[in-house]
DNA sequence: TCGCGCG
DNA sequence: TCGCGCG
């Protein structure tokens, strides 16, 4: 389709799996960089020794930017210091453009970084990375953060480091984990990063699951235990798998949705419904795995489900002036503003004057539950449109624009858009019971025009920090992945694209464009709106 | 009680109502200080030359930390950086211990920057002072953010600082604003930055009341205005007021909760409530301005409204293993984590086995609408306790703990605790129209034991950036504000504070504990927890 | 894009 | 408390 990158290419990130040291030997110069005391920082027990990887001169002096180890250079007294740039200079006029480190010097930090991640082989503290590598830590978290955009290193927690992109198969070319920096209480798992969790992971993951995140003391006390370190060796690991991810101001640990952005922070309510159905107005809106939802005015909804029960509600068309005691206040017609976020919705309809009939709980799809599958740790994707409304009411002078932001969801039998139907019917022949059943495999039955349809949104995982938006990561590699606006279902506009799985099934992800599920596969690059 | 103090009295923090320049005139040098040039900087446009206000003369190095202007100063060549600390050597001896900074010299540069932000009349972008004040960002930022803590200046934007402390009437003594840095496109305001709002800002709160947070071009477009510029001078007074803040990193204003913290920023999710009795299970949990809900398990809502509907609703004591299809996953009796920030909740009861029977919608209370009513301006009191649940179901082995986090809140007729009770009865004689009616000023009504409960909690100003916990800022003072538990409610147990009004009506608020309506007012102190 | 103040 | 990488 154009949109993945073959897993197999080897990008300049993919120096990973090469053995260490590839360039020079530094383990000897690793093993005495302990030693404190007031001399021999500056004898050569690197075989070349090069100042960037090394000391400044000037010790306490923090320096900022890139202009250092040149003790003896004063600026002219007028110079404005605002106004220069390090790399103006001559002296750094040979730095490479990108990383304002020239290439063998940058290079030389990076293999120490390698070196000790691959020594210590578990997450490491930048503090310990600062001292192994002797370096100021604004220099090491420059490099560190280069090799994050590279795949090479991942953040697994704040300022703890990980040797790998964050796939659970990278960090295999590993030497055995050495005990020294993460010592387990309880070493029940497997040894491997797979995706087999211990029965105190499956614990973690269910207590976070049902108690929203929490601090790490907060989690081993409530599994029986009694400090931080009882979990944080599990903690991490799942963090490294994309398990959980951790919120680098608060030190909590939530279940991951690995997002970090437009929504800002893992705030998100988690609303479980009880009735069954669930009105939702007006405002800045997050929903997560909820099902049969509507979000807008008008709707219906008629669901039939397993045990029997029926139940209909219907909003009658408001007037802005009509709302009901404590209602919405003014400006019900107004803009709407949608994100959802890293959720599974199953059955929901967007917009306005929309239908739904349930006829029939539908068996479990793909990605029913959150465990380990895929959708519920893949992130990056923000999908996003704007759809005009029909205007009513009194307040005609403004345009009432319902904009919806999506993000990293997977949509099942889901309209988007205005005035559609959606009809729902049983799919008894659909087995699906262990939640991995792909989505892209989804067989023909019964076409109705107006039966399920789908989308799978997602294509890149996040950087835990900051939101990669077009941008994928998959395996050691950095790629571009293209990303699709969901578009309001329109008439034959049917776009949908096969999920790549990967040799592990691990972080690809197809996009689709919602619409009535005739899988036409004509021309999907042309109706592809790029987000960058 | 104790726990305020006076407004009047004159803390160290207390100089910005002096007249500009109390120690040294300063205008002249600020007035050269935009020439540009290569020379110059170093000669005597201050009084008393002291180069800690200065450029220092290494020019591209920024510095880090204390060690500093001290160009010829070179580290003994075995010091190891990181152990080594400026503050530790001889030269630093006489430095302040807080700041950093010896005092005639940090105020030298505050007095810089309060000359410079009276000169501007209004918010000056950190990078404007730079400019102004001719230090490195570093530096300004160290004593801006001092002089934050000071209450003497406040951050209403990203970047952004303003004289004062943040209350309306605070920057009174300014010059007139000029409009060099903000130029207004339409004046169609008072200028004092009182309370009265213009029709544009009406529009600007209205909206963001309705839509969520939103950037400046955004909401400039959706007025009917062309650019950020149109709406930022309003955006900037209303953030100067309280009214809105801005996420510094997403960029958007939303209607000011002032809170940035525990919940993290904004993304808080706001439920209007279309049925009478809203159901919310589990896990994290936001709420805003709810009203009759009940968060918990085993509760019952009677409610008979106002326009005579009288609706039931009760949850069966369900199992754990007994959940609904698609209702709540399993630990559904285990840790309840709920946090309610900067929230009006009214009619609320949150615990176990509660019970509530609101016969008749009270009339309007205090602050009934968000507008410029002090409780949505309000924040920094992070209030919480622990329930003990009584252990019901299999799980027995853990305990089931309801953690309850509130912050900036105003509740009324709220139970918190376990099997509490609750009857609203009709308050026909309460008139509180204007959304004014102070809670402190409840009357004595038929006082049933189990009758209406409030409690007023807020303390504290955010600094819209931190959490300040157990600090409060009154005025544009600094004071300790100490901060109460909510405790859960037991036989006697009350604390009802009375709210202080100051002479403006702003920024003051008492706290209550949850109990039964009986204004025993005994030992406030002794019952008293301390969050610091 | 950047908010950064950080000791 | 600190996450900071920042150019």
């Amino acid at each position: 389709m154009g949109v993945l990158v073959s897993p197999k290419s080897e990008g300049p990130g993919a120096g990973l799996a090469k053995p260490a040291g590839g360039q020079r030997p530094l383990v000897a110069s690793l093993e005495v960089l302990e030693v404190r005391g007031s001399a021999g920082l500056l004898s050569g027990h690197t075989p070349r020794p090069q100042c960037r990887d090394r000391l400044p001169p000037q010790g306490h002096c923090y320096q900022h930017g890139r202009g250092h180890s040149r003790p003896q250079n004063r600026r002219a007294p007028g110079d404005r210091v605002p106004k220069e740039k390090a790399s103006e200079r001559g002296q750094e006029q040979t730095l490479g453009r990108w990383t304002g480190k020239s290439a063998p010097v940058a290079g030389q930090l990076e293999q120490k970084i390698l070196q000790a991640l691959r020594k210590a082989g578990s997450a490491v503290h930048t503090r310990l990375l600062v001292k192994e590598c002797q370096v100021l830590k604004q220099e090491l978290n420059r490099v560190l953060y280069r090799m994050q955009k590279e795949s090479k290193v991942s953040l697994v927690a704040p300022a703890t480091w990980h040797l790998g992109g964050g796939d659970p198969g990278d960090a295999a070319p590993t030497q055995p984990a050495q005990p020294s920096i993460a010592q387990r209480p309880q070493q029940d798992m497997a040894e491997s990063p797979g995706p087999k969790l211990s029965s105190l992971q499956e614990r973690i993951h269910s207590f976070l699951e049902a108690s929203g995140p929490c601090k790490a003391l907060h989690i081993a006390k409530a599994l029986g235990m009694r400090t931080a370190k009882d979990v944080n060796p599990d903690l991490y690991r799942m963090g490294i798998s994309g398990l959980l991810s951790c919120d680098e101001k608060s030190k909590e640990w939530r279940v991951s949705r690995a997002g970090d952005s437009g929504i800002k922070n893992q705030s998100a309510t988690i609303i479980y419904q009880q009735s069954s159905v669930n009105m939702i107005y007006q405002s800045q809106i997050s929903i997560m795995n909820s099902e049969a939802t509507q979000i807008g005015h008008g709707n219906v909804i008629a669901k039939q489900g397993q045990n029997g029960t029926t139940t209909a509600h219907r909003l009658p068309p408001v007037a802005p002036g009509d709302s009901p005691a404590q209602g919405p206040p003014a400006g019900i017609w107004g803009p709407q503003d949608i994100h959802i976020e890293s959720s599974i919705l199953r059955r929901v309809q967007m917009g306005h004057g929309n239908e739904m009939n349930l006829l029939g709980v539908p068996s479990e799809g793909p990605a029913s539950s959150l465990s380990c599958s895929p959708p519920a740790t893949a992130a990056g994707t923000d999908a996003s449109f704007e759809a005009r409304m029909p205007k009513q009411g009194p307040h005609q002078e403004e345009d009432t624009v319902q904009r919806i932001r999506i993000k990293s969801c997977y949509f099942e039998d889901a309209t988007i858009g205005n005035s559609n139907k959606m009809t729902v019917i049983s799919e008894a022949g659909r087995p699906g019971k262990d939640g991995r059943k792909d989505p892209g495999e989804q067989q023909e039955d019964p076409d109705t025009d107006t039966g399920p349809v789908w989308a799978l949104g997602s294509a890149a995982l996040d950087e835990r920090r900051r939101l990669l938006v077009g941008q994928g990561k998959l395996r050691s590699e950095q790629s571009k992945l293209q990303l699709c606006c969901l578009l309001p279902r329109a008439p034959g506009r049917v776009i949908k694209m096969p999920r790549w799985t990967g040799p592990d099934r691990s972080s690809c992800w197809t996009l689709a464009l919602l619409g009535p599920r005739k899988p036409i596969e004509a021309e999907p690059e042309a109706q592809i709106h790029r987000n960058d």
